[in-house]
DNA sequence: ATTCATCTATCTATCAGTAGATTTGCCGAG
DNA sequence: CTCGGCAAATCTACTGATAGATAGATGAAT
């Protein structure tokens, strides 16, 4: 059958979709199974609860992002090569698979989640974090103001990504994440 | 009774704080009535519909939002000053309300909105922008570089500032938000 | 024979929404 | 002041749909 690497990671894919859609509160069982082609107590057999199944989606999102990214510190890579590539991170899920960030969409309403995807969330951005500012920490800043540390800095960036993905999907202008993100890697 | 405004501005208010903490999709007349103190079908009665009561919700929240801000080209207040204020307000959202914007909460779940609430939340973000550029307008660019209108100068605040609360909610932080708005006045 | 994965069937709870009765508060007539 | 009537607001009671979750049967693979 159409069985893309097992009906485990095709539901997740499934309810990433979904969440990613229609926030943690709007993606039932019922409609993945369905999605899936198999019933509702099946998708239970595999994530028993709801939150297991949310935490799950966040957890393998993350690895993916963080694995399409990279090594922070590979030296084939120039830290303003990473930094693009972590943008260009974000404007693909905006334009190309036209839906928000994940953990962008579970970060709006982490005071409903189970505390399991809040973790993993959380989870997600202590790890984004952490791989900007080692990206960061290896470009020189050598303006004579330079008051941002790479901590600071990376902060910046990805407060800046999730909030253009916010603002372009709401008017509906993806022009206004390019707009936002201009010189967002230079500062 | 207990009655401040009548009960449909206590339904309004009500709904309010349980969209900015569950979403759109996660809250419900029901709840709404028990915590008003009435039956789910007066509800019903204020609002006919759960999209009414969204919208009504969005532009309460716009109208409030915007009248807490006063005129932009007020010659009374420095664009410096409306411009912290502007600032302050989220912050306010974020550390005494311990809420998240409204409209950054529909905007991550704008694709799952009936189209009458998400109009009501592009609509929050079109006058905020508007706003955000009269006051921008009137502050001199003199620095040597300057490379952004004041459009873009106001896609990025709205950005930055809503990215900062997802991030401070989903890392436990408040001092996040404070590092990602630091010099977020001067560009 | 055991395990894995799926199924059917069902449970209880909740959802948005509706119909129609009842209460409440006000206003004008006597 | 009191009564009748009207309309706004709330109620009870319900519908059909859907939610997450569970029990136990079925079939296939090892």
């Amino acid at each position: 059958m159409n069985d893309k690497g097992g009906k485990a990671e095709q539901i997740v894919t499934v309810a990433e979709r979904l969440v990613r859609t229609n926030g943690y509160n709007g993606f039932s069982f019922r409609e993945i199974a369905s999605e899936v082609g198999i019933k509702s107590a099946s998708v239970h057999y595999h994530f028993p609860t709801k939150a297991d199944l949310g935490a799950a989606v966040a957890r393998r999102y993350t690895e993916r992002f963080l694995a399409g990214l990279g090594a922070a510190d590979d030296p084939a890579n120039s830290p303003e090569a990473l930094l693009q590539r972590y943008i260009n991170a974000y404007r693909c899920a905006l334009v190309d698979e036209d839906l928000m960030c994940l953990c962008g969409v579970l970060g709006a309403e982490v005071d409903s989640l189970p505390p399991e995807v809040a973790r993993e969330a959380r989870h997600f951005f202590e790890r984004n974090l952490e791989w900007l500012e080692s990206v960061l920490s290896r470009i020189q800043v050598d303006g004579p103001i330079g008051p941002d540390g790479a901590s600071r800095r990376a902060l910046k960036i990805i407060a800046a990504l999730e909030g253009a993905m916010i603002l372009a999907r709401n008017l509906g202008r993806n022009d206004v994440f390019e707009q936002i993100i201009t010189d967002l890697a230079i500062v």
